[in-house]
DNA sequence: TGTTAGCACTCAGTAAGACCGAGTGCTAAA
DNA sequence: TTTAGCACTCGGTCTTACTGAGTGCTAACA
């Protein structure tokens, strides 16, 4: 899709990127031949960088600055390097071993659980903000138990549980006049008959039956079931991101903070990347978040079949340690979905 | 239990207070004068700030600039002033009318979403960051419901529900050989033998049953049943504190950020506040943790008679408008328990 | 022809000095 | 007891000079 670079731009080029992100200041030719040990001089390197910089692979943030990497010269380095897990973080054996235990004692249906815990771990290994994401309630999922609790006199506890592991909880007031134990009734018909079906057939056949019913009942009913789950989004911060030279302008770090905040724009980003699968890399613009441009956004989807479950993600400087975060990233990624599909039930073969 | 101050040193400690909330930087004695009318020149304002600095309500961070109001200033402040709600947040009425429709359409068992939609409001409406604690599981607490539902061949999930609005939920799996049917029945019985029980009642008799079971069974019950909740702390926060000028110092902001991350030690604080009841303020370093010394929070505890059921919490700068967050916390205080105390069936009564 | 040494040039960052002005403490007068 | 006046202090800012990292270009070299 780009043009390929020769080697000795390659070289150059990833000598830089890699200087950057361990030093966080311009780099020059000289760094890059002696502490990269490359075999051509400060002066060769100086055209070779000039070369770049007219590609487009490299910036100049002044005259007598060295370079930095732009998004394109970052993108090269991303596609064009293999990383192992091998040389990731020291800490991935224990990523690893925690992956091992969790996995195993847990359910899938406990989801937003276990990539909390996980997440929250991968965000302390390397100090970037990690982010679990489960979408909101889908038709797909189908209805393990609805069951309607009795609190006091007057109000009732509706908890819906799906296949997804959602648990849906809401209390409502009875209107005067009602009694608690008619509607009870009225769920465990319900729980009885739609076990397993779709919350979309659930919901109709409730039209159908509840034409019968008297409007209270109705309305009743409906706030009883009918609750949709919000998409729910959880953050695991580092202090350390404010630590960063990139966020040191307290304007910048505001505007990260502020995408933080409002979460509906991450939540977008989030589902349109589900359907490339995978381990996708959103490097500075590349994402459509003004406020997240110094920002470098890493995510990961899981999936059920066709089904998405929800993703995990990282969110770092552009000038972010590659080399670490996307084989963790890829591991997460085949563990996590491993995990999903050997221990769900798959959903998607409707034939049976 | 401290000395009174006279009128005319009252007048000046408050409007060095009020100047410095307002404008974050330290308060001269003319400034005092002319913006809060006082009818005393600057000079006599020089001798009271000297003499309020010598009884340690003012400091000075150098000899040319404006005086600063010491923790010991603000609090005199804070105990001194009356504060109303009607000159508090213009949006105060947006607030009321906010609580009149969630309060009358949720249950207390649904605390903690209501506390977080009302908190998530009052940190847009301050400006601050707000904090909603809900304790982990209590023995107290009484069983509502506790249902085990099959999902596929070999997990169960379980869901137990308290009367303090707690649902439970975990995914367990089964042992090989183990019938998914023959522990719901056990679930079953225990649900209708122990609804409305306290906790720890429920699980001295579940200890008494269990001798009979064989070890397996033993253990698998145990995982579905006790599971404690965690305490859970959900913050809110906004992007307008790295703004404030105290925190313009990254190192400052830095072990603010930290506080919250390590959220045991504000768990702590709010534990250790409860039995004072009401709107509790802990000024700068009022409060045992180093690294928010920088901050005010001020915190109400939820109680249903003597059953601690969560707190709310706002934290800001030293420099925090008192004027606009002690009302609104006094509101939230009165409003909030009075709607668990009529809402929830009260719990102390056990002489009935 | 590709590579390298040398050199003049550029420019951010820092340090030193001068200056400004807000604010104080003290003294003496009202 | 209060206030006006005045000398003094000292952080912040602006100016200037300097330093040094790094560049681009040219010419020599292999």
């Amino acid at each position: 899709m780009s043009e390929t670079l020769d080697e000795r731009s390659w070289m150059v080029l990833s000598a830089t990127v890699n200087g950057y992100i361990r030093m966080a200041v311009p780099v020059g030719s000289r760094v890059v031949n002696r502490l990269f040990g490359l075999s051509y001089s400060p002066a060769t390197i100086r055209n070779v960088m000039a070369d770049l910089e007219e590609e487009g692979y490299l910036t100049h943030p002044h005259t007598s600055a060295g370079r930095i990497p732009t998004a394109k010269g970052f993108r090269y380095f991303v596609d064009n390097s293999s990383f192992s897990m091998q040389e990731a973080l020291p800490e991935s054996a224990s990523l690893s071993s925690f992956l091992d235990v969790i996995l195993d004692e847990s359910s899938p249906l406990d989801l937003l659980e276990v990539l909390s815990s996980v997440m929250n771990l991968v965000a302390r290994m390397t100090n970037y903000t990690a982010i679990v994401l489960e979408p909101g309630t889908r038709n797909e999922e189908r209805l393990l138990s609805f069951e309607l609790i009795p609190v006091g006199e007057r109000h009732i506890l509706a908890i819906l549980v799906t296949d997804a592991g959602a648990v849906y909880k809401r209390t409502v007031l009875l209107p005067e006049g009602f009694r608690t134990k008619e509607i009870v009734f009225l769920g465990d018909s319900l729980n009885a008959s739609s076990r397993n079906a779709q919350l979309s057939e659930v919901r109709e056949k409730l039209f159908d039956e509840m034409e019968l019913l008297g409007e209270a009942y109705r309305e009743t009913l409906q706030q009883l079931f009918f609750h949709n789950r919000m998409p729910e989004m959880k953050l695991f911060r580092t202090s350390r991101f404010a630590e960063m030279p990139e966020f040191s302008d307290a304007s910048v770090l505001h505007a990260v903070m502020e995408v933080f905040e409002e979460k509906m724009a991450l939540l977008e980003i989030f589902e349109d990347l589900v359907r490339q699968g995978g381990v996708s890399v959103q490097i500075g613009s590349e994402n459509p978040i003004p406020g997240l441009k110094p920002c470098t956004l890493v995510s990961v989807p899981l999936l059920n079949g066709s089904i998405w479950l929800g993703s995990v993600g990282l969110v770092g400087p552009v000038r972010m340690q590659y080399d670490q975060v996307i084989p963790v990233m890829q591991y997460l990624s085949v563990r996590l979905n491993h995990w999903i599909q050997n221990t769900l039930p798959s959903q998607s073969p409707s034939t049976t």
